[in-house]
DNA sequence: GCCAACGTTGGC
DNA sequence: GCCAACGTTGGC
């Protein structure tokens, strides 16, 4: 079982709006880059994942998430209406792929980007790299139970 | 295959 | 809104 970091901008969809969807659960969508696509490629199910908020007042980790689908393909990318429609990917060709997440549960606080870069224990993370902008990376299993640490939540 | 131009991300 | 950093595009 693997971990990982999913980061979303909270104006378009937040940890509470999965929360609200039913069964907790929403395809992750939208993926448009290579490294972040082969990543979900790894994803299996039963992954578990940070939900990070980004581009919003207080930017950082704000719950935690389990894949609950093997990736398939990210149908967005047929969509000719769809903001992220890829023509260069089709049904028989896909090209980029997405994961079902259902929410586990909201931090009852956020553990700040800020808290994270002061903390010794992360060096190496790649949310910390210097202009990382990767919308999906891996986390370790130490940094997994380190960040549920400083939620307060245990792991 | 190089690289300049352009677009996007995301913290501040 | 600014700007650094990075990815993508497209001419050559």
């Amino acid at each position: 079982m693997k971990y990982w970091l999913l980061k979303s901008e909270p104006d378009t969809f937040s940890i509470t709006d999965l929360k609200a969807r039913p069964r907790r659960t929403e395809h992750w969508d939208g993926v448009r880059n290579y490294q972040a696509r082969n990543y979900i490629r790894e994803m299996q199910k039963g992954d578990h994942a940070f939900f990070y908020h980004s581009s919003c007042a207080e930017p950082g980790v704000v719950g935690t998430v389990t894949v609950v689908s093997d990736p398939y393909p990210d149908f967005t990318a047929f969509d000719p209406h769809n903001p992220h429609y890829d023509p260069k990917s089709t049904p028989d060709h896909p090209r980029w792929f997405m994961v079902d997440v259902r929410h586990d549960k909201t931090f009852r606080n956020t553990v700040g980007l800020q808290q994270l870069k002061e903390c010794r224990e992360l060096t190496g993370f790649a949310l910390l790299n210097r202009g990382n902008r990767l919308s999906i990376m891996p986390v370790t299993a130490s940094q997994w139970r380190f960040i549920n640490s400083l939620a307060g939540e245990g792991a």
